[in-house]
DNA sequence: GTTGGTACCTTGCGCTGCAAGGTACCCTGT
DNA sequence: ACAGGGTACCTTGCAGCGCAAGGTACCAAC
């Protein structure tokens, strides 16, 4: 499938991943709004069938804990945060990241003005 | 693994393909030459058994087309040349690599100064 | 008690990067 | 002539991640 968005799926390989632990960083978070608030990031928006394995390894790494609480309304959630491991790789990301950018805005010629 | 470079390696993904379009951009270019340029950047080092593969795609895709040279000194080199479908996709790529870094930017706090 | 909304999760597939391995050309030295 | 090292191309099998599609279950309202 070459549609248009096809493009940006490839770039989300092993971003969207800190993605969704940045999104954690201030409050807990459980899935189905993590889901939405990725879904307002147009180059983000990602499906459960997604981010539910992602969570999952999250959680295995250790980077995560969760809580299931009472939902006001529908059936309980699992709410996830980061743990000490969570900031750290989330840290590290951020130096990967950032060097990884610069490098290929310099090699395609999109360095920010 | 958890080698240090296995996240480098997860954020190549989608990407490693439009720098290596870059790289031909203004020269046509061989396989070996191109793993050594990108083995000069730290971010985007690789191996020729991720290369060779990749260029067969850029092939199949009609971005680019390809010319036995020979070689000073050594066999033959296939070289690589930009079609006007590779400096669309490049010029697709730019735009759509531009918007997502500046989301994954604001998302995880890298903001460039 | 059935319907619709919310919420969690799994299965099977395709794509891509990688390590390891394989083939072949060319020059130099003996 | 031929052995060895450097150069250059490519393939095979594996692992990981995002995705579409499908599945289960809770709750409220009618």
């Amino acid at each position: 499938m070459d549609v248009p968005g096809s493009l940006s799926t490839a770039l989300r390989r092993g971003t969207l991943e800190f993605c969704v632990l940045a999104l954690m960083e201030q409050d807990e978070q459980y899935g189905v709004e993590l889901v939405r608030r990725l879904g307002a990031e147009r180059t983000l928006t990602t499906s459960e069938g997604t981010l539910y394995p992602l969570l999952a390894r999250l959680r295995r790494a250790g980077w995560v804990e969760t809580t299931w609480r009472e939902s006001p309304s529908g059936p309980p959630r699992r709410y996830y945060a980061l743990t000490q491991h969570g900031h750290q790789a989330l840290r590290h990301f951020r130096e990967e990241w950032t060097s990884f950018r610069d490098t290929v805005d310099r090699i395609v010629g999109t360095r920010a003005a």
